[in-house]
DNA sequence: CCCTCCCGCCAGCAC
DNA sequence: GTGCTGGCGGGAGGG
């Protein structure tokens, strides 16, 4: 409908109308629907009146999750939030494997940044291990894959999936996952995408937007599929979750195509032009006021959480902070990371405790 | 001021 | 060569 500033002063910037998060609502808006099967993006891209490299930003994360996957060039398939429970145990498998939080054995987050090299990690500490037989793979390729979106994406979601930290700066996260590319620009380099990725995850109700308990720190908790606070002590009831004062996005649909505020700004008159028609019409698009358009619950879909029904100790706890990064750096590096997850030393100290026997510190 | 993060240049690859 | 992908980081919006 209207386009949020419409009225008396003239047509503002705001950034917040051009946001991730909510063009993803609106690609969701546009596509969640049981008779989408593909989708193309140059049809996303004009249909929600952005420029195609944002469909990019957009898919990718989507596709780490499991809601979309490529099909052909330009070709995605809608798989929904549906999909979105086995890929997440994939990753959680996953992580759990690549010693992501494994026992023993070395994180291969690891990202070489800094000019030349690009080393590989060999991860393996002391694992048998199938070599990847991608002997040939073409070193600047994976470099790209190792930097992408979609893999920062799924690194960032194993973070919560595989350890028991309900609560993560993008700061922390940035650290964790770059095994310590630590100062300048690599990390804010990183943050930055790291932003990107929440805002997208946010808009699908897999995270939410919060901050540190005291330290009024923003930091973003996981939510998982439709749900609250993974299984826990305090899980209030399933009924209904928080709702708390969420990320809303406007009811601005728009994606108007006004640039930032290069071009003098049109005194007077609205630029309108570009946008033929209202981007998306469809009548999907309604926006709660509060909770906006994702308040997809899944219906009747398992938490997916600990499939395991049977035994299996309480919670698993895999992420070991304590050996996050000793195969690139050595002690002090630890400790640096020890203060970094301060808050978390309770759990790894646990378990810690309960794995390795001995109690550390 | 600092945090957030949009914009779009331009390098790789795929046709 | 053209077109598709998508890192990357400058620098602006916003609190």
């Amino acid at each position: 409908m209207a386009v949020a500033e419409s009225g008396s002063g003239g047509s503002v910037y705001s950034r917040k109308q051009k946001s991730l998060g909510l063009l993803c609502s609106n690609f969701l808006g546009l596509y969640d629907r049981d008779d989408v099967h593909s989708i193309g993006l140059d049809d996303a891209a004009s249909k929600l009146g952005v420029e195609r490299r944002r469909i990019y930003d957009i898919v990718n994360v989507l596709e780490s999750v499991g809601m979309l996957a490529r099909k052909a060039k330009n070709q995605y398939s809608w798989k929904g939030f549906g999909a979105i429970p086995r890929a997440l145990q994939e990753l959680r498998e996953e992580g759990v494997k690549e010693s992501f939080g494994g026992s023993q054995g070395s994180i291969q987050i690891k990202v070489s940044d800094d000019e030349d090299d690009s080393y590989w990690n060999s991860n393996n500490g002391s694992q048998p291990d199938k070599a990847n037989p991608s002997s040939a793979s073409s070193k600047s390729a994976d470099n790209r894959r190792e930097k992408s979106l979609g893999l920062l994406t799924q690194n960032f979601i194993k973070l919560f999936v595989c350890s028991n930290v309900g609560l993560i700066s993008l700061d922390d996260a940035a650290k964790v996952l770059l095994g310590d590319g630590h100062n300048s620009t690599v990390m804010r380099t990183k943050v930055r995408r790291l932003y990107d990725i929440a805002n997208v995850l946010s808009s699908v109700n897999l995270i939410e937007k919060t901050q540190h308990k005291e330290s009024r720190k923003p930091a973003f908790r996981w939510l998982g599929p439709g749900g609250k606070r993974e299984n826990g002590s305090a899980t209030p009831p399933a009924t209904q979750i928080e709702l708390k004062k969420k990320r809303t996005f406007g009811t601005e649909i728009s994606n108007i195509d006004f640039k930032r505020a290069k071009v003098d700004p049109p005194v007077g008159i609205k630029p309108v032009k570009t946008q033929a028609a209202p981007p998306v019409k469809t009548e999907s698009l309604e926006y709660d006021s509060d909770r906006s358009a994702k308040g997809y619950q899944f219906g009747p879909f398992a938490p997916a959480k600990t499939p395991a029904p049977a035994s299996e100790a309480p919670v698993k706890r895999m992420f070991d902070f304590e050996r996050l990064a000793p195969a690139y750096r050595p002690q002090y590096q630890n400790q640096a990371l020890k203060e970094l997850f301060g808050h978390y030393v309770e759990a790894w100290h646990s378990w810690y405790a309960e794995v390795v026997g001995t109690p550390l510190n």
